[in-house]
RNA sequence: GGAAGCAUAGCUCAGCCGGGAUGAGCGUUCGCCUCACACGCGAAAGGUCAGGGGUUCGAGCCCCCUUGCUUCCACCA
């Protein structure tokens, strides 16, 4: 049977119906198989609002390069794969949506509005995963799962009341992050700062007087970038130790614009280097205040709504916007005399990381997860390198993490998400956290009870992902024989949202850990080294990039030349080199089959096996060994780049142009099938070591090529074919050396034909004079291919004993020759072991070069005449700046050194 | 304020935890349409591995200092 590759290669339609053909034979779908060592993956799932960015294509290139190495590598893999229902993100679009058709989204309703969002998932939630189908990735698709399937929801809900009976769930009133746009909390992981110029104003509180009313003399000065908040403050604090206003302990001050009587607390926490030395305390909108107020048992004044306008608490400023209301503030203040004066000031402002609004610190009733017990496992795991972060220097960003670690806000304000499930009796206010709804409330028997309103963090359910997408809280075999899955393969911008909470998640829900390994790669960047970003409009679609390119071309391209964790940019120039490389593998592997058409190739006996062909196995055979150790710790890009450097370098320049002769040559039929053999089995294992990196080409190519076999095939798919192995009996260090003594004479010989400008239709003769029988023999047998590559229509082998020297001619009978004969005349080249000697007059055209080389003599002496003028005008020496001077001579020694080298060679051309 | 990373060929970056700068892609120069491939073949030029000091027989790789850039964390009103 006999089939051949199309002409020319094209990623199209190719990469769709193989893509369909590994679908249909469920090469990807993994089952529970104790007699089979699992490997498992979970993907970071995508959000359904999500497009494909070059980010994911990083992300999931990686995580499918491991599981079809892992896959070929014998074992039962698992790539899990899923989508994130986003809860912010996805809520904001739908909102969007809503007001193009000029709905808001309270008066659609909470039920209305997540069946509208329903259905969004159902439209749009499905585009994610069929562009990662495009990329090639190998998940099991029979597995796909949804945060918010059936699955899913119970284990959130088993998590949150299993944590709530331990106490690590709590609900509290504490000062949380508020985004007034997304009118939600958010948590500390999700405020981003921002560096904004603002100012520093200088505002002073009269001291109250003994009789009850405010100073016109006394004061205390202050500065706060947020004069607004005044309105909310409770007091007024100093540190204990200062001396400056020591005779305030105890006093009070006149609030202004408010009237309100505020004490003058002594808290360490105030800097007396810093400014005035003394800080407004506003308990309601700022977290280092609400400790300060806790410890001093100040009242907690809200003064803000939910959209950030001024609440009824601010007096006459109710219903102003919070920059509106600064402006009046300071105005107010200015006329009263209160205010010393503004300073430019430069700092950094928390903003939502998803909307850029400024956020407000604000004191409200959420949900937390206590993390102080909880993360210990997390960080021990860590440190006893029991979970392994990829590279090493993540573990200093995961530790900055987990030591400053502060209870975790996991309500949001939003109706997309998992609904919290905590019920409150209408009746006597008692709170119920329960698996189903109570039917009454346990305290006062009421049947009406109301769900909390919130949902949870998208994070909290992502941080079970590892064990929900298996069964749990199911005791399923999956779960027993997948988990804990293997690697995490993400990048190092989720640390601390995702990595860090599925591990705690994982040692607290299951006992162990999640995964073994973390594979942190960086972010892409465009070739500017800036993020891709929808407002630069910078972006790239890879889905574009794998239409021109193809897939192949993309994920190679994001796979070489870059390092764990670090950032990298993006060049075309390196889509066009990656679509080059396929094309080469292509073109190598067309010819190779156009060669064996027709042909009955059968394994080599050893003995028909030659050099060459030892020396490209042994050189394949250390290629295996090295870049399946480059692959086991995790080196993709390293791994790769050696199988790209064999294929195209050893294979294609070299050992391919090496074996032409033999092909073409019909005599010898033992050796043609020796280098047909050869040149099948290397590149079915090339192609094996590439096919993680470019699944489509090989798995193509390799199909071709089992066609081929007068047996029929054991291997129907690279994909499910059997990693190649490293072997002791391929391993040939004297061909190595050898052949690489030929390589180093052809490009001596190129060399030497480049700078003289022979074309390489110019065929001469080439005497290889060694005293060593060995290196003479490495060439007698390496003559065909000799001189194939080096040009020549001829070689003579001259085996040198002192002075004398025996020419050894075709029929392998020796004559003797004499040495003057032989180099007299001839360009020589000198290689380890040997010399070569090419006859001048064969090399060149006599009178073409001798015409040459006088028009080069003159044009010489040309410049040596300019040169030395220069050099011998005092003028120049003395005025002239020195690197110009330097330059000068550097010239006068090249052109002196190029004249000799004409010299001589017109003096050899005369002699010839 | 704390921490991390990066500074290697014109550009962008590898360099596998001390051993001859082994480098890659693009770019540049020269020569080739050699019957798999011009998305190609052959060859060349170009680097005091940011600067300074130290450890070592030996350092791009380890230590210290300096300079420049990037990022993360925290945030003092």
């Amino acid at each position: 049977m006999s089939r051949e590759l199309a002409k020319t290669y094209d990623p199209r339609g190719l990469e769709d119906r193989l893509y369909q053909k590994w679908m249909d034979k469920k090469y990807f779908h993994a089952e529970v198989d104790y007699d089979r060592k699992p490997f498992t993956i979970v993907i970071p799932p995508p959000n359904i609002t999500g497009k494909l960015h070059m980010g994911h294509a990083l992300d999931e290139t990686m995580q499918d390069i491991l599981i079809r190495f892992k896959r070929m590598q014998g074992y039962n893999t698992l790539w899990q794969p899923g989508t994130d229902h986003a809860a912010i993100s996805t809520e904001v679009k739908i909102i969007e949506k809503l007001k193009e058709e000029g709905i808001d989204k309270y008066d659609l309703g909470r039920e209305k509005f997540l069946e509208r969002a329903w259905n969004w998932k159902k439209e749009y939630g499905g585009h994610i995963v069929e562009q990662l189908k495009k990329l090639g990735s190998s998940c099991d698709w029979d597995r796909e799962r949804f945060t918010m399937d059936d699955g899913c929801n119970r284990a959130v809900t088993e998590v949150f009341v299993k944590m709530h009976e331990k106490g690590y769930i709590y609900k509290g009133r504490r000062i949380i992050n508020w985004c007034p746009v997304c009118n939600t909390s958010i948590s500390d992981a999700e405020v981003e700062y921002q560096e904004q110029a603002g100012h520093l104003w200088h505002i002073k509180y009269p001291v109250m007087r003994e009789d009850g009313t405010p100073s016109d003399t006394q004061f205390l000065t202050f500065a706060t970038t947020r004069p607004e908040t005044m309105l909310g403050d409770t007091a007024v604090a100093i540190h204990p130790e200062d001396e400056r206003y020591a005779h305030l302990i105890g006093k009070s001050v006149m609030l202004p614009l408010m009237n309100r009587v505020i004490p003058v607390v002594t808290d360490t926490y105030v800097d007396r280097e810093f400014g005035t030395g003394v800080v407004k305390i506003t308990p309601a909108h700022d977290p280092n205040d609400f400790e300060v107020g806790k410890r001093h048992d100040l009242p907690v004044i809200n003064v803000m709504n939910d959209d950030a306008t001024i609440n009824e608490n601010g007096g006459k400023f109710a219903g102003m916007d919070r920059y509106a209301a600064r402006k009046a503030i300071v105005e107010e203040l200015e006329s009263l005399g209160l205010l010393v004066k503004i300073e430019d000031y430069s700092h950094n402002v928390g903003t939502h990381e998803r909307c850029k609004t400024t956020v407000e610190p604000l004191v409200k009733e959420q949900w937390f997860v206590k993390m102080d017990e909880l993360i210990k496992p997390a960080v021990e795991a860590v440190k006893t390198g029991e979970i392994r972060l990829i590279p090493e220097r993540m573990e200093k960003t995961y530790f900055n993490w987990t030591d400053n670690i502060r209870d975790w806000c996991i309500s949001r304000q939003l109706w997309w998400g998992h609904r919290i499930p905590a019920y409150y009796c209408d009746q006597c206010g008692e709170v119920v956290v329960a698996r189903t709804a109570p039917q009454a409330c346990p305290k006062c028997g009421c049947t009406h009870l109301t769900q909390d309103p919130d949902v949870l963090d998208t994070w909290f359910s992502s941080a079970l992902w590892p064990f929900e997408t298996l069964g749990w809280p199911d005791e399923t075999e999956d779960l027993k024989y997948f988990y804990p899955t293997d690697v995490l393969v993400t990048g190092y911008d989720i640390i601390f949202f995702w990595v860090i909470r599925m591990i705690f998640s994982g040692f607290e829900q299951m006992g162990k850990k999640p995964f073994h390994t973390v594979l942190f790669h960086g972010l892409m960047r465009d070739s500017q080294g800036r993020k891709f970003s929808k407002s630069l409009g910078n972006g790239i679609d890879p889905l574009e990039l794998i239409d021109q390119y193809g897939a192949d071309a993309l994920r190679l391209t994001l796979i070489t030349g870059n390092a764990p964790g670090n950032d990298m940019r993006f060049y075309y120039e390196r889509m066009e080199n990656s679509r080059n490389f396929a094309n080469k593998v292509w073109n190598a592997s067309r010819f190779i089959l156009m060669n064996m058409n027709g042909k009955t190739v059968t394994e080599a006996p050893a003995q028909t096996l030659q050099p060459v062909d030892r020396w490209i196995l042994s050189k394949l055979n250390t290629l295996i060994k090295d870049a399946t150790a480059n692959m086991e710790n995790f080196e993709l890009g390293i791994a790769v780049q050696k199988v790209y450097d064999f294929i195209w370098e050893e294979f294609c320049d070299w050992y391919i142009e090496m074996v032409k002769p033999r092909l073409y040559n019909t005599d010898d039929a033992a050796s043609q099938n020796a280098a047909l053999w050869t040149l099948k089995t290397v590149l079915t294992d090339a192609l094996k070591l590439l096919h993680p990196y470019m699944p489509f080409i090989t798995e193509e190519i390799f199909c071709t090529l089992q066609d081929m076999e007068a047996e029929p095939s054991m291997e129907e798919s690279i994909v499910i074919s059997r990693w190649p192995e490293y072997r002791e009996d391929r391993n040939f260090p004297k061909e190595e050396k050898d052949i690489e003594i030929i390589k180093q004479a052809v490009r001596a010989v190129r060399n030497i034909r480049n700078d003289s400008n022979v074309p390489p239709s110019r065929r001469t003769t080439i005497y290889v004079v060694s005293d060593k029988e060995d290196i003479i023999r490495t060439f007698t047998e390496g003559r065909l291919f000799f001189a194939s590559l080096a040009y020549a229509n001829e070689v003579r082998m001259v085996l040198k004993a002192g002075e004398d020297a025996k020419t050894f001619t075709e029929d392998g009978q020796t004559v003797d020759a004499q040495m003057e004969d032989i180099t007299k005349d001839a360009v020589s080249v000198v290689i380890p072991g040997a010399t070569l000697y090419i006859p001048f007059a064969e090399l060149v055209d006599v009178a073409q070069e001798t015409e040459r080389l006088k028009k080069e003599k003159k044009r010489l002496e040309g410049e040596l005449a300019r040169v030395n003028g220069m050099l011998s005008n005092e003028r120049f020496l003395s005025k002239a700046p020195e690197e110009k001077v330097a330059a000068e001579r550097e010239k006068l020694a090249k052109y002196t050194q190029m004249m000799e080298q004409v010299e001589l060679r017109l003096s050899q051309l005369q002699g010839a």
